[in-house]
DNA sequence: CGGCGGTGTGGTTACGTTCTCACACTTGCC
DNA sequence: GGCAAGTGTGAGAACGTAACCACACCGCCG
């Protein structure tokens, strides 16, 4: 029940270890007799190949550390999805912690990874240690979805002022004056771009900016549902711009239970289209982000830099698409 | 640049890399001031062990291998984020491999986790092979979701049979005669759980089975709406009960583009509870399972068996709840 | 006082692979 | 004929850690 070594199969097909391993990594000369006679000998053991010895002696491993806040958002699912799509057509491992957005998680994460020797690591950022930490060691890091980093490193990300401008100025083009506007309050760029494309867009439409109608919700907040509340009975706005996913949800939820119609009594978008948003009735009107798409060049962005070390960090960003659904409409009277 | 070894921090220390081992393995004697001196040593020189050096040593690694058919659903994904909070907590980490349903992707996965010395390995399984290949290895495997192992093994299944039967039962109970099943053509557990449960359900119910009324859609199948639209063309079933989620999402968007109402002219059921089926209206009536739960006990139970390698196999199986919404109702006339 | 168990330490080896090097043999070319 | 370049092979040394073993010291008891 030992495992099969190379040196089992040298000896089997009557080589040393060395020409065994060259046979099988296909690295160096071997001459095509010797070659046959160890695929085969390694075939009929079962020879499987022991990653951790290939790791020690080669100091990099073939695996890529992926961190996101958490598997159970499909934003971050499908971005997973995305990576490990591109990942495994070359012949990399994806290993995927989460961290709950804590940063000493991410740090602990980036650790493990170092512990692992990947040669790169993938993350939605939540502090900037964790890219110093691995980057002050050699790793490859590509930020995707915002960007934190202090030091220089690639990243994935979208056009958020864009699409948030869009999808105000969608609302403001309608009519609506009294536009809300619910965004985590966190200092990710993701956050931070939606909301001054929220607030190009007022001011260039010549509206006055009215801070008691920007709601911004801190991470893990349990009072997400009172503040969204206090907002509807205080502020009446005719319409509201979610800027993630789980904050349109709630809002959405709100909204439903009040019985206020859509887009008849308010107007509502969402940042970042999930599958519910286009079942409901009316549908959501939103900013769709390639989420798979940048899982998948984020990934392509890793591989490239560890083919290319020394290549300049590039920065990737991706344009967001307003998709008009029913949830929008002109300000009522 | 050279990453930091036990060499190096016992040299620091002025001890030999033998009691720097234990100090910061914690296993065997060291006095605390040399444990003292080692810790902050390490410390200082921002030491990270060598994970392939530690499992080519111990021979078996912390890490955990997962294969689901696809991370872009929800179903999965869940799955996933369950398992990799679980294994988080206990320190071992997860790789998560994809395979499109595919047996032979699924068995490359297997192979990839032996390389990695993975203690054990947690799947969605498609075909045996995978599995024998690793149990035949040594390798501790949970099957989640169905069950296809020819070799005994742990698993975490709910149980299907039970929620189909009462799904069906619900309808036959509101009066419908004409109950179709959408249902995924595959040799899985599973899916032949819920076939037997909506048998038994109708069976027990004195009503004759009629065979056009039960659609068996092929994997990847490409024409999937063709086929639910000749059922409903043809057959003009009362109520649907759709045997997972993905078919219950186009059997709902074919019902709607149809301009068939829920469920005054067809009532609807699905299994496996998605968000949308709680939002859209009228919500939809589900069999729901713990799928996040699923994949902690998966997690849990592959831990026992790593610390009890003898214990007899376990096969927990979870009961699914039936969540009565809008989208079924009694029997039109 | 001799042995004995507990404490603490360091030397050495093994884990399985790849890599460097040395060497042997074959061609081909001046 | 000799020398260089190409082809093929194996010995041996890493890679960084943990386990095993030997040893040295302490106090204690018989």
């Amino acid at each position: 029940m030992r495992p099969v070594t190379l040196a089992d199969i040298a000896r089997e097909a009557g080589t040393s270890a060395s020409t065994a391993s060259r046979a099988l990594s296909g690295r160096g000369y071997v001459s095509p007799a010797a070659r046959a006679r160890l695929l085969a000998a390694a075939d009929r053991l079962g020879y499987v190949p022991n990653a951790s010895a290939r790791t020690l002696k080669q100091r990099t491993s073939r695996v890529v550390g992926v961190v996101v806040s958490d598997l159970g958002n499909q934003f971050y699912a499908r971005l997973a999805a995305g990576i490990e799509q591109t990942l495994r057509v070359a012949d990399y491992q994806m290993v995927v912690l989460g961290d709950n957005s804590e940063s000493a998680e991410e740090v602990a994460g980036a650790r493990t990874f170092l512990a692992m020797r990947a040669p790169g690591v993938i993350m939605t950022p939540v502090g900037s240690e964790a890219t110093e930490l691995l980057v002050a060691q050699g790793t490859a890091v590509v930020e995707v979805d915002r960007q934190l980093a202090t030091v220089p490193c690639d990243g994935v990300v979208i056009d958020n002022e864009l699409g948030a401008r869009e999808a105000t100025g969608h609302l403001l083009g309608l009519g609506h004056r009294r536009v809300a506007l619910l965004v985590a309050e966190t200092d990710w760029t993701s956050d931070a771009g939606r909301l001054r494309g929220y607030l190009g867009a007022i001011h260039d439409a010549n509206v006055r900016v009215d801070e008691r109608l920007i709601v911004r919700v801190p991470h893990h907040a349990v009072d997400t549902e009172e503040r969204i509340d206090a907002l509807l009975d205080q502020e009446r706005p005719t319409a509201i711009f979610a800027a993630n996913n789980t904050l349109a949800e709630q809002a959405w939820r709100i909204l439903r239970r009040r019985g206020l119609r859509l887009p008849r009594d308010v107007s509502l978008v969402g940042f970042d289209d999930v599958p519910w948003m286009g079942m409901v009735e009316p549908a959501i009107t939103v900013v769709a982000q390639p989420t798979l798409h940048m899982g998948r060049r984020a990934a392509r962005l890793l591989l490239e830099r560890l083919a290319e070390p020394g290549r300049e960090p590039v920065v990737e960003c991706l344009q967001p698409v307003l998709v008009v659904r029913g949830s929008t409409g002109p300000i009522g009277h």
